[in-house]
RNA sequence: GGAGAAAUGGCAGAGUGGUCGAAUGCGGCAGUCUUGAAAACUGUUGAGGGUCACACCUCCGGGGGUUCGAAUCCCUCUUUCUCCGCCA
């Protein structure tokens, strides 16, 4: 959510920025304005009944406390027009901030200077690519192919248990995965990180906070006996960890790493290109988040890009890096970078790490602040990205790994799989 | 799931209808003293809105109600604790 104050200060650039994703808000930021103008001068009439009544209200205890109840009775009298008064500013002022809140939820997030305009994926700029594709056997197979052949993933028990999109993982493929869990969390903590193990379901505050809620609502799954909300990305319990903190300058910067299964509706999206790993109801993920001083965020938005480099180096996968246009670009994010790594066997990239700053825009709708050396209040910066989405890297590695003989295993992961070779 | 108790500032803990945004203690910050530190003493110290700055307004778990006036009374929700039951 942005800033009304930002928007009022920044109107004509913010609205020039704004088009780079294909969003007109010079209609809504007038009217955004405008709210804003009304919600201030109703609360300043609602403070001056307050306050004559709060006077009143005193007299009146005085009076009736020195005995003179003749003269208190007939003050009370005055009181009632400033009840019916207040009450219906009151019922104004909330429904102005109702109207507020709301317009404020339909702006997106202004995008970095950086950022391009396109109009969606396709116009999102490759900046870096790394690592040879492979030269695969005629035999080479896509990796829904592979996990069937060395028995390390089953589709079809998953539709049987719950529905297409939940696969069981099974023997190599189960522990090839954990040992990427292992691998990627031990990284992070490396990199500074602290690791923290947060819940799966989330309440409506926190769906709110992170901006799930309400844009996205039917992309999560909702329990509606508690009306909770399973976790798209562990960015949500995350992030909310800190809704409504006032942290101190020293507290900063804050930076967590936790890995969850992700849930996910993914309503209306069949077809081929879902095929086998490449999109999932629940999959894994390792996350980072990292609450930040805004003047920070751009370096560490360059160290996470710099992190999760690294461990497409080691696990020495070919990949790609963009950086979204705006038409591609997430509604709550001011810049991301998507890591894609080449699944060889099938011949496209598999988006497997989103990275982000968010800005002050989570922050805001989160209220999440610090205060610094002079006890200014400021929000905070907040960013993240995956370190790495498994579902995807176990694919790459599955088809980048091949071999007639069998699938290697990376060298940095045999440590924790403790084999070398699926067979 | 059943029975009871509770929720107040960073923490602990007073406050049961009227100058209460809230005693007191601890902690934090600033100062005095000290070569320095500790101790002691003095002052200061919640958040949000509003203002050039004041004034002023809101907030005592959330929501609603009674009242001229609510931290205090009523309703409701949530959470925590104790006892019982169940249980990985």
């Amino acid at each position: 959510m942005l800033e009304v104050r930002n928007i009022s200060a920044n109107k004509a650039d913010y609205i020039l920025a704004l088009k780079k994703r294909n969003f007109e808000a010079e209609s809504i930021f007038e009217e955004i304005l405008k709210l804003d103008e009304k919600r201030r001068s109703t609360q300043k009439q609602l403070d001056e009944i307050f306050a004559e009544s709060n006077k009143l209200s005193k007299e009146i205890g005085i009076l009736f406390k020195s005995g003179e109840v003749e003269k208190a009775n007939a003050m009370k009298a005055k009181t009632a027009n400033l009840k019916s008064d207040s009450k219906a500013l009151s019922e104004s002022m909330d429904q102005v901030s109702v109207d507020l809140q709301n317009m404020l939820y339909q702006v997106p997030n202004v995008p970095h200077e950086s950022v391009l305009a396109g109009q969606d994926e396709s116009d999102n700029e490759e900046i870096f690519a790394e690592g040879d594709i492979p030269k695969l056997s005629e035999k080479a197979l896509p990796h829904w192919e592979l996990a069937k052949k060395y028995d390390l993933i089953d589709f079809e028990l998953g539709n049987k248990i719950t529905g297409a999109g939940f696969p069981v993982y099974k023997g190599k493929g189960a522990k090839l995965q954990r040992a990427l869990i292992a691998y990627f969390l031990d990284k992070n903590t490396e990199a500074g990180y602290s690791e923290v193990q947060v819940p799966l379901l989330v309440n409506e505050a926190s769906g709110y906070g992170t901006g799930q809620l309400p844009d996205k609502e039917g992309q999560m799954y909702h329990v509606g006996n508690d009306d909770l909300y399973l976790i798209p990305t562990a960015e949500v319990p995350i992030t909310n960890i800190y809704r409504d903190d006032l942290l101190n300058e020293k507290d900063l910067p804050i930076q967590l790493t936790g890995f969850t299964p992700c849930f996910r509706r993914e309503a209306g999206s069949y077809g081929a290109h879902v095929r086998g790993l490449n999109r999932l109801h629940q999959f894994d993920k390792v996350e980072l988040v990292n609450i930040v001083k805004p003047e920070d965020s751009y370096q560490v938005l360059d160290d996470m890009v710099s992190h999760v480099k690294t461990l497409l180096q080691e696990l020495k996968l070919p990949y790609r890096i963009l950086r979204l246009c705006g038409g591609d670009l997430g509604f709550t994010s001011a810049l991301t970078f998507d890591f894609e790594v080449f699944s060889t066997a099938q011949d496209r990239w598999l988006e497997i790490s989103s990275v982000s700053n968010f800005e002050t825009f989570q922050a805001n709708r989160l209220k999440i602040r610090y205060k610094d050396a002079d006890k200014k209040k400021h929000l905070v910066h907040t960013l993240n990205g995956s370190s790495l989405a498994l579902p995807r890297v176990l694919a790459g590695i599955l088809e980048n790994y091949q071999t007639d003989d069998g699938i290697r295993i990376p060298e940095v992961l045999v440590p924790y799989t403790g084999f070398e070779w699926i067979k």
